[in-house]
DNA sequence: TCGAGCATGTAATTCGTTACATGATTGA
DNA sequence: TCAATCATGTAACGAATTACATGCTCGA
């Protein structure tokens, strides 16, 4: 039982096809048409990743002739391949996955309470919200003292990305409204133009 | 003469190298210590990107014997380097850029003043800005008519990023006030609160 | 003298991209 | 019948990651 090391792609691939087996061409048109995750993409690059999934015996595909239909294989997730879906989802929020763009993060999210329920959908986001709150004052002080050494556009670009984690720190705080929040009637998405706190 | 594609870490390392004749060590450093970019890293990748690039007559590297210091090979960038990395910098913002992540646009626009001057930059952001305008009100129309199929996780992640792209799109008219508001006085970055406009 | 940091590299592996190839089926 | 779309693949190539290897030099 070798560490497996599982790439992205692959849980994408393993997240979608637990909620609806499908087949590589179906988990194409995911990628193609909802614009997800904007990573991964098309072709002969989830034909192969299946197929490795396949191997390590974490999904299985079965052909179906379905009524005359053209033959495709549907994959559908192996007991194993449920539980190395949940130890990724399960993964501690690191504050370097912060820093390295949170598109895997989120890929976590979106699929966390299908599979975990909502439970582990409110302890993710305060755990998230931490990381962020500790990595914000450090991109700001970064900038305050570089700001001088910078021409303007590499400075906004500097700001763009500070925004952006700001952003998602709001974001976290009307995540866990959603989710404590019983009735979704107030479902305005009204910015909470806070952020910016020291600590 | 051919294509020359280029790589996205290749002109990271050229716009440094542009700014400041560098060693690998020194570009390892920049990648490590600034968390630029967050992509591209360290160690053995930058080291064959940088024997490509001088391969491809891009960069120039001559080995440095400082008064008794270490021997280390500093990179300049040569006439056609900075040809292709103004090519770069001029290409024009597509959608599929934002759709994409756009950290490349981002590691675009950092460069772009010192090589291209101010007025490029205001270009930058206009069209980038458009891209945006564009693209908003789809993901919005997208969310609207898929929100009842989600959970609320993967439903929050899509608005997650939804308001990343608000979140640019404020950017974008904050750095355009920076550019073209000549006293950096009201050097505030109190956030504008609008974005969500339909075109 | 000895370890930490400077500085540059190499090799194996793994993966994604691009482009091509094939065949079945449906609708015009 | 012919094009479009469904559906699955393969092969060449480029590039990143990881881990290892080397040697210099400075300060304690």
């Amino acid at each position: 039982m070798k560490p497996t090391t599982i790439p992205l792609l692959g849980y994408a691939l393993m997240g979608l096809i637990h909620q609806k087996p499908s087949s590589g061409y179906d988990l194409r048109k995911v990628f193609a048409e909802t614009a997800m995750g904007n990573y991964s993409s098309s072709a002969g690059a989830i034909y192969p990743a299946l197929e490795r999934l396949e191997a390590a015996g974490l999904i299985r595909g079965t052909v179906e002739e379905m009524g005359g239909l053209r033959r495709r294989k549907l994959y559908h997730l192996s007991p194993r391949g449920l539980t190395e879906l949940k130890k990724w989802l399960l993964l501690p929020v690191e504050s370097d996955d912060v820093l390295r763009g949170s598109g895997e993060l989120m890929l976590r999210f979106s699929f966390m309470e299908r599979v975990l329920g909502a439970s582990a959908c409110i302890a993710f986001l305060e755990s998230f919200r931490k990381a962020l709150s500790g990595y914000l004052p450090e991109l700001e002080s970064f900038l305050a003292g570089h700001a001088k050494d910078m021409t303007l556009s590499s400075r906004l670009a500097l700001e763009s990305g500070i925004r952006g984690y700001q952003s998602l720190h709001d974001w976290t705080a009307y995540a866990l409204l959603e989710y404590r929040g019983a009735s979704p009637k107030a479902h305005s998405r009204t910015k909470t133009t806070t952020a910016g706190g020291r600590k």
